[in-house]
Parts: structure tokens; C-alpha cells; sequence
DNA sequence: CGTGAAACCCACACGAC
DNA sequence: GTCGTGTGGGTTTCACG
């Protein structure tokens, strides 16, 4: 790694295996996690920090059913922005996550810029949605939505 | 709700604003919880034991760089199932979240069948992705492959 | 359901290797 | 980097409202 990039230090299968049981239960105590790792609790402790200082965790968040808090409907919507408008395309990027119901954006190379994941009570939700915040929007050119039937969590990617 | 069937039960304004700290934080200790929220830690604790009890609480997973593992390079793609397969649809989806690199499925409705996240070292990870998993494949018509250039995660829904 | 109190267990410094 | 230990604080149970 050069010098002052941001510590992309290598990880090591203890560090590797940590992330993996972290991702299966992200609440599991410290000496747990030491015991099943076979290191002592204050180095399992210190590794887990310093994955954190390293910015390699990014957090740890709570994975809740979404139809539990009344979002019972999810839809991708692709975007296109507008060719006189590309130089916006990070800033609507930005823009897009901070609405409420957008779970996930993708910027994208290809026939659409960007796609949208929406998490939202129904249909009704979904039209406001690119009315509002899309249709309206000048860097906007064109909008596709298509339906999400199911939405599946793959395999971690250190397995 | 009938007796034995999964718990959808109503959600009152604390149980929202422990997911919130939840979703920011999985890993607080649940005394802190409670301070903020203004209620008993053994309150707070309840209240969370229920909330995995019911499902409304998935898991708490860690949220790791992707770059940091040596996975440089994210996709989608998007797959077409032949007419004559759909019936394997379901069964489908939930291969492709056994395979590794594969961060998220979705089943949709519209154009294309499914849509694939992959998350991967280079170029040539993905292309035998494809050749391997899908070009093979007998419900597979054909794919479309986009690159990802960003990925944002937006607030959570319940903000 | 909510709570306070108490036993138990854990997190997180240290200092040493 | 790794480890063992101590102690302040957290987790969890339980009897009670």
C-alpha cells in the first residue's frame, strides 16, 4: 500500500474469520468471540478495534424484516440522468439516500445511471416516489421501475 | 393475530427508536439502550428479546469495506429465465445466494427475471461468474451485465 | 407490561512477555 | 502482537407491582 493511503492492511485468517462470525451475530460478546477464535479476549479485543480504526468495519447495524414496520412493497427504480446533467450525478447519488424509503443506490455504468432501491408502505408509495423526487428532478431524464417479488441475502463475500 | 403464527405485532414508538439506535449501532451495550430510551434496562432488554422472538429483528450483521477483502470490483446482473423454466425461479434465487460473491438476489417483475449483486476481485471474477453460473445454466435465456461504480446505503426506512 | 436490586459475567484498561 | 489479571460496569434473572 502507498503511504498515506487510508490502512488497507492485509487481514490475517483470525482477522477474516473474526469478520465472519461478526456477520452472523454482529451482538456476540467479546470473550465469545475470543473463545471460538482461540485467543485471548483482550486480543480479540484489540483486533476488533483496530478492524475498526482501519475503517475495514464500517459498522454494525440491525437487519430488520421490512414488512414489519408497514413496508410492505420494494421496487428498484433505474434512473437516467440527463447528458447535459452528468456532472450532478454524484450529488443526486447522495441526494437519493437521504429520502426516506431508499434503502440502497447504485451508481452504475451502462444503459442506466443509476438504480434505486425503494422500501416503501405500497404502490401508491412507489409513484409519489419518482414523482416527487425523480420526475421533478432536473438532472432526470428518464425513470423504469420494476417490482421486487423477493429479496434475498446472499453468502458474505469472505466466506 | 392467530395463535402460532409468526408475530407481526404492532410496533409502539419506543420499540421504532430502539431499531433506529439499533440500526446505527448494533453493537451498544443494552444499558445505554435504555438510558436513551428513558425506560428500565431490563425493560429495554425485554423489548429486544421480543423483538428477535417475533422476527421483526433479523440479525445484526457487521458492515465490512469491500475493498478490504480483496474485492475491488461490484456488478450487477441482470438474468433472463427461459419460458420454459420458470418454474425454477424460486429454486433459482436461492442457489444463487449460495454462491460465493453473490451479495443480494432479487426476483423481479419487469423485463429481466433477476438481478444479481455481485461482489468480486476483477473483471475476470465476473465473467466466470457468468460462464460458470448462469451461461451454464439450463433456466438461464441470457444476462446483462452493468458495472458498479458506487454503492451507497440509504437511511433505514424507519428513520 | 413495567420495574429495582443482586448475582453473575464481561469489557477494557494495564503491565509483562 | 499476544497474553493474564483486576475492577468497574454491563447483562440477566427474579420477585414484585
Amino acid at each position: 500500500m502507498r503511504p498515506g493511503e487510508r490502512g488497507l492492511r492485509e487481514l490475517d485468517e483470525i482477522d477474516r474469520k473474526l469478520l465472519r462470525l461478526l456477520a452472523a451475530d454482529a451482538r456476540r460478546t467479546n470473550a465469545s468471540l475470543a473463545a471460538e477464535l482461540g485467543i485471548a479476549q483482550s486480543t480479540c479485543l484489540a483486533r476488533l478495534n483496530a478492524l475498526r480504526a482501519s475503517h475495514v468495519i464500517r459498522g454494525f447495524t440491525v437487519d430488520v424484516e421490512p414488512g414489519a414496520l408497514g413496508n410492505a412493497l420494494q421496487a428498484l427504480v433505474f434512473v437516467r440522468i440527463r447528458p447535459g446533467a452528468r456532472h450532478l450525478m454524484s450529488e443526486f447519488g447522495k441526494a437519493m439516500t437521504e429520502v426516506p424509503g431508499v434503502t440502497q443506490a447504485f451508481f452504475l455504468g451502462g444503459d442506466e445511471d443509476f438504480l434505486l432501491h425503494v422500501s416503501v408502505r405500497d404502490a401508491q408509495d412507489v409513484r409519489d416516489f419518482v414523482v416527487e423526487h425523480l420526475s421533478a428532478h432536473p438532472a432526470v431524464a428518464n425513470t423504469r421501475t420494476s417490482l421486487v417479488f423477493e429479496h434475498l441475502r446472499g453468502a458474505e463475500p469472505w466466506g
